[in-house]
RNA sequence: GGGCGAGUGGUGAAAUGGUAGACACGCUAGCCUUAGGAGCUAGUGGGGGAAACCCCGUGGAGGUUCAAGUCCUCUCUCGCCCACCA
């Protein structure tokens, strides 16, 4: 419907995307916070997580930057487990349930307060393996844990400081050891107490130990295979708590001679010596919650949205920064923010986003107390405006409110959404957490924004490569349409290449056998209205019947296809009708009445296929009005079940003969046919019938 | 290292546990045509055979079953996503 479309970039749209914004700010679900960011020296702006693909930035590939910036962030962690949950309400594949459950990385552990000896200081890790407390050995900060400068001691505080120097220079990518690069740390000088037995361990600093997870620290044992490598390296003293129940191999844990991380039986560990690991895991928190050292804590991969971006283009955050008032909401009626015009656009080197520089843009009122303000110069990602699009269709013209209530409670949510994997993690857990902020704010009817999700498959250059425009691998569809193919054939050659969602090379050929098709069931028409102006005389029951027959058939299995997105197995329904319709025309002349209305339905099957030439053949046959807002038919059971049946026999397994009976013959009879078949009988001979299976 | 998925002809692919390779591409031969990069007909998994027909065959090894591409166990390979996440 065209009347309903708009452009996301359009001031009256994001109008609205800056509306809602504001609802998250005042719901405290948006805050400015100084954080080290994901930042594109090509793009000189900051990304969200999810846009740095192995330590790049999924646009444009290039090695992205840790930078410390004040940015807007999104409280998408306070939605971490609704966004999990919900998914159980809602049809999407596994794999991309599964991708985005991967993806928030739900951590179910402990929090443990580890006091600093000869400090008032307590530091907190993050464990899953509380059972393992008992044989912590070290621990380790993150070099940006902000007690690192604290705690170092004199003599170790040159070497602390190069190291936090050198790390803070590392991107993500080279930090992270890689099979052959051994972990790193260095000594601090100072002691934690471990609070299960007292004992003194020394605190390490070293950067596999990552800032934003967590509280930034844990305790390091000999239970973890990245613990035990580091152990090794700096020979910490180590002891062994768990052990596995198989004796041998637990003689080769008790010699430390590999980590022992999975599940076992606990030793050396006081009072709850002897118990499994599993069970003794929840007693020790408890036990540590008591003495007010430890609490259950769920942690998660997902981080806050960084949702800052210092580009030109994009929608302004409608904030205004006041000496007095601090950050303050752009007023509704305020609304839109809208870009100025510039002379240039370009990005900024200095994390500040170009608007900044536009002084009669950024320097505007308090409206709280009319004094002189700033606007906020950072602008939404392109992930806004896409964050809430689908509800706007529901009132795509409202200049009142983003939508009307009575709209969306008419369309509800979004039937069938779809789209590529490559959003799993992006645009599609990015809009199912403003939909499901919406609906808690009561803004929308229903908890999540899609009924149900489907993948569409990749289609592949001819080098098993993505096509892309950047590596010129693209066949122009182009192209295609301008040398005679049509578009017809190309939507058939692109759903008949394989199933809708899975990944596929591009068949150049396979055109040619949508378009011979296409070809086949035109001529097909032609004859048929040539034939019709002198209709045959004679009508063949049995060759009417098979028809009939053949047509049912189809549209039996292009029906069901169509609702289970298997558009290539329906098209090779219909073109196997089509050839028999070819065969069966040869014994039962065109221009016939009944052909004429068989033809008609085959048009209807092939309507959402290839639009344009169903629509045509539609008229030329006599159908009312437009074949594309016809009633779908509905096949007619009788007519799809075929008066014979082939009856394949097998004798021990092995295939031996097959024949026809009627559909209707009796077990019996069957049993009889099959025995003297003359292809089965010779293996029947001088040998007795165990069994019959019918 | 973790999660998910997939391995079937020369190619893309079909197949509620019941005739493996539907449908198509490509190829081969023939027909038709002034011509074919059009159309039509036939053939096209491998091996054997004059033929009827027989044997083998869905990455590999076992298993369940009257019957396995399909179910189970182990294993190899590939793809996608995540990844020093404690």
């Amino acid at each position: 419907d065209w009347d309903r479309s708009f452009r996301t970039s359009d001031p009256r749209y994001y109008r609205w995307t800056q509306w809602l914004f504001l609802q998250f700010f005042k719901a405290g679900l948006a805050y400015r916070d100084e954080v080290a960011i994901n930042w594109c020296p090509k793009c000189k702006t900051g990304l969200a997580n999810e846009e740095v693909v192995n330590g790049r930035h999924e646009r444009c590939g290039t090695l992205v930057e840790k930078r410390l910036l004040k940015q807007w962030l999104f409280k998408i962690t306070k939605y971490a487990d609704r966004l999990i949950d919900g998914l159980a309400d809602v049809d999407y594949p596994s794999r991309i349930a599964d991708q985005q459950i991967n993806w928030i990385g739900r951590s179910v552990g402990a929090e443990i307060d580890f006091v600093v000896a000869e400090h008032s200081t307590k530091i907190t890790v993050f464990t899953t393996r509380a059972d393992t407390i008992f044989s912590a050995a070290f621990m380790v900060l993150a070099p940006e844990h902000p007690l690192v400068a604290k705690i170092t001691t004199k003599p170790q505080r040159a070497a602390v400081d190069a190291y936090v120097e050198q790390s803070q220079s590392k991107t993500d990518l080279e930090r992270q050891a890689e099979d052959d690069k051994e972990k790193t740390g260095v000594f601090t000088g100072a002691y934690a107490i471990n609070p299960a037995n007292d004992e003194r361990i020394p605190i390490w600093i070293g950067d596999f130990v990552l800032a934003g997870y967590g509280t930034g620290a844990i305790f390091g044992d000999i239970h973890d295979e990245r613990d035990f490598e580091f152990l090794t390296r700096y020979d910490i003293p180590a002891r062994v708590t768990v052990l596995p129940e198989n004796e041998q191999e637990a003689a080769k844990v008790k010699a430390k001679e590999y980590p022992y991380t999975r599940e076992g039986v606990l030793i050396d560990s006081g009072e709850f010596s002897g118990q499994r690991s599993e069970v003794a895991r929840d007693k020790i928190i408890a036990w540590l919650s008591q003495k007010g050292a430890a609490r259950e804590k769920v942690n998660y991969r997902l981080r806050d949205w960084v949702f800052s971006r210092q580009h030109y283009w994009g929608e302004p955050i409608p904030i205004i920064h006041c000496p007095e008032h601090g950050v303050v909401a752009v007023p509704d009626d305020q609304l839109p923010v809208e870009l100025p015009e510039v002379e240039n656009y370009e990005p900024t080197d200095t994390g500040e986003s170009p608007l900044a520089a536009i002084t009669d843009w950024v320097n505007t009122t308090c409206p709280v107390c009319g004094e002189p303000a700033k606007r906020e110069t950072d602008t939404m990602p392109n992930w806004a405006g896409s964050s809430w699009y689908y509800l706007r269709y529901y009132d795509a013209h409202n200049d009142k409110e983003f939508a009307a209530r009575n709209k969306l409670d008419y369309w509800g949510a979004v039937d069938m959404y779809l789209g590529g994997m490559e959003h799993t993690t992006l645009h599609l857990l990015y809009s199912r957490f403003w939909h499901q902020f919406l609906y808690d704010q009561g803004l929308v009817p229903t908890p999540e924004p899609y009924q149900a999700r489907r993948g569409q498959g990749i289609i592949l250059a001819a080098d098993n490569t993505k096509m892309s425009k950047s590596k010129g691998n693209v066949t122009n569809p182009t192209e295609l349409i301008e040398a005679g193919y049509g578009a017809d054939a190309l939507r058939l050659a692109i759903a008949f290449l394989a199933p809708y969602d899975q990944t596929t090379p591009w068949n150049p050929n396979g055109i040619n056998g949508t378009k011979r098709f296409l070809n086949r069931v035109w001529s097909l028409v032609q004859e048929q209205v040539a034939a019709a102006k002198n209709p045959p005389a004679i009508a063949e029951q049995d060759s009417e019947l098979a028809l009939a027959s053949a047509i049912h058939k189809a549209l039996k299995k292009v029906s069901v296809d169509l609702e289970e997105f298997g558009f290539n197995t329906a098209i090779a329904a219909m073109m196997e009708c089509v050839n028999e319709l070819y065969l069966l025309k040869t014994t039962l002349p065109l221009g016939s009445k009944v052909w004429g209305e068989n033809l008609q339905l085959l048009v209807q099957m092939l309507a959402p296929f290839a639009p344009h030439i169903a629509e045509e053949l539609w008229q030329q046959l006599g159908g009312e009005g437009s074949v594309h807002v016809s009633t779908w038919p509905e096949f007619d059971p009788k007519l799809v079940h075929d008066k014979l049946v082939t009856i394949v026999v097998q004798v021990n397994g092995k295939l031996r003969g097959q024949f026809e009976a009627a559909t209707d013959a009796t077990e019996a009879s069957v049993v009889k046919m099959a025995q003297e078949d003359k292809k089965v009988a010779p293996h029947l001979t001088g040998k007795k019938i165990v069994k019959t299976i019918y």
